[in-house]
DNA sequence: ACGCGGTCTGCACGGCTGTGCAGGAAATGG
DNA sequence: CCATTTCCTGCACAGCCGTGCAGACCGCGT
């Protein structure tokens, strides 16, 4: 007897069911009259539609499915946070998968997905299994895929080739030749993306290249990474870095380990413009990515994807834009 | 027809609906026979429980609201990935209502919360209105506040006095005397509260403190704050600050701006323990939170209280630990 | 006064599920 | 081989809600 029901608020107000049913349904035929009376014998007992009756009637919830791995570090967490915001004022409601790496966990999350009736699912990150996207598709469920090239889903991509292309141009141009790259080997499709359209445009102008990996794409991975490319071999002068988060660690390595001054003996450019990279002990330059813009292009496209189920598999694409800071001022 | 029914499973299997029913229930009674053929035939038509349904037969789903405001940020970030992985693993749901500032939206997700028939809500920030406590308990909805003494529901709270009174103790046995705390407008219950305890502490030990204040509690507050300390005045030799936001900030106008050294001129002692305060750059000293715990505790008094409705409001603590590092070495 | 059109309203049905209850089949004991 | 118990199963109901349909009622024009 914790909640009220649609019964007891009839009861009250002298009505039938229906009408206070068609009191709380968008465009349904009530006298205002009936309205009145049935909204304030709502307001009396406490009444709440039952949104969950609502759900199996239309054999769908609006709920949506975020789910990404690690969901608190770096860019992630401000485009986790831009999407839930955007998702909220769309009028759904976002569920934030936290899930591990394995891959049943993923599954089981789906699993509630579907039991829920979720109305679409967004993926931030991680590689789902093929059985994933065959099991989404068999229950209707739209798909979202941020960051990475999976045709059979709608997705948003950043255009990870042109950046990068661009970093290797800028460093080229500013008279860097000994270039380096550090990526990671838990290579993410938008990481490993960016370390090979640098490495293919440095190459395309007869530069090599050292590249450097850590385990993960955060701060320990750049330290990892930068004492590797600094403790033996020809030391490069320009460093791109596939996120902020390595940049960090790249830098702070270079110049308190090495005793090097960024920008002078070393250059860096990172990726996501993250906070952290306007403090003052980084002044990182960096391309910038626009989480609300993002999450923005993702709505976009569930709600088309809503209203035209059938439709081919879009693609929204945004430009990140570098921002230029004294890790490689601007030219 | 986007989902298979209980009943199309049925047919197939040639039991009854209510076979299917009991195969994917807990604990009912279905002979290993028939249940093989359900789960064959629930198998091959592509089967999921209707959650939603099962809820509305409850009167209660699995969805637990998490609130926050800003969660992209700092300490908060962390503790609403712990959150939600922990009640994924619980078996719950999380719903992550990032909301703004403004009351109405506030209750707006309340209201959805509600309408799902969410199982408890968690709030991890952000100051709710009377109203909202009183909307929880009519619909009897469990709730956890961390971060908060607020006698209306079950919280979790970090023991924010007895840390920051080991602060300033430190602080005045190392022989800082020009004490200062750096706290923030936008006071959040426990910023206040640390700085409060702080202020008490060398007070009761006869000393001053100098006191700055950010418009939020983030890297730029902390930047505005140092630079309001350090412009005029007597200039402090030790600081506090309300969390490590702040003491990034306060930390690089004191070195970059300023011209002074960490921890020689000025000791400094930060609040979380965030991954970036043990980044090279900073090797901030500061009380580690550890948010797993916290939403250990989260979790457990939300099992407590789901077993046990109507027992008094319970609180669970967590002691904070302070970690040395560069900004003020270990005595 | 009467017919007519339009607006509301209540009934009943449909959408899925869990479960008490009674009955049937199988197993077990004598 | 029969009686009794045990274990399953199917029926029917309950839990909420939205909505098509038909009927009631009101207002209005003639």
């Amino acid at each position: 007897m914790r909640f009220v029901s649609a019964e007891q608020v009839a009861q009250l107000a002298g009505v039938s069911r229906s009408a206070v049913s068609r009191t709380f349904t968008e465009g349904a035929s009530v006298a205002p009259a009936t309205r009145e009376k049935v909204l304030k014998a709502a307001e009396e007992l406490g009444y709440h539609v039952n949104d969950l009756a609502r759900g199996v009637l239309a054999n769908q919830s609006r709920l949506v499915g975020v789910v990404a791995t690690k969901p608190e570090i770096g860019f992630r967490a401000h485009l986790t946070a831009a999407l839930t915001k955007a998702l909220i004022r769309r009028g759904s409601i976002p569920i934030l998968i936290n899930t591990g790496e394995t891959e049943e966990e993923l599954l089981a999350a789906q699993k509630m997905l579907i039991g829920h009736r979720a109305e679409a699912t967004v993926i931030l990150s991680g590689s789902p299994p093929a059985s994933f996207f065959e099991l989404a598709q068999r229950n209707g469920q739209p798909l979202v895929v941020i960051g990475r090239s999976e045709p059979d889903a709608d997705r948003v991509l950043a255009g990870n080739a042109e950046a990068s292309k661009e970093a290797a141009d800028a460093f080229i141009a500013a008279g860097r030749h000994r270039l380096a790259v550090i990526g990671s080997h838990s290579a993410t499709p938008s990481i490993a993306e960016r370390e090979n359209a640098f490495l293919a445009t440095a190459h395309a102008s007869g530069f090599e290249v050292r590249t450097a990996h850590g385990r993960d794409s955060d701060y320990d991975s750049g330290v990892i990474a930068a004492r590797a490319l600094f403790a033996e071999g020809e030391r490069p002068d320009a460093i791109f870095c596939a996120n902020d988060l390595l940049a960090f660690g790249a830098m702070d390595v270079i110049r308190q380990e090495f005793g090097l001054s960024v920008p002078e003996n070393v250059a860096l450019i990172g990726f996501d413009d993250v906070p952290e990279a306007a403090w003052l002990s980084y002044g990182l330059t960096t391309f910038h990515q626009d989480p609300e813009a993002i999450a923005a292009r993702a709505v976009t496209l569930l709600d088309r994807r809503q209203q035209n189920p059938d439709e081919p598999r879009a693609c929204e694409r945004v430009i990140p834009r570098l921002v230029y800071r004294n890790s490689f001022p601007r030219p």
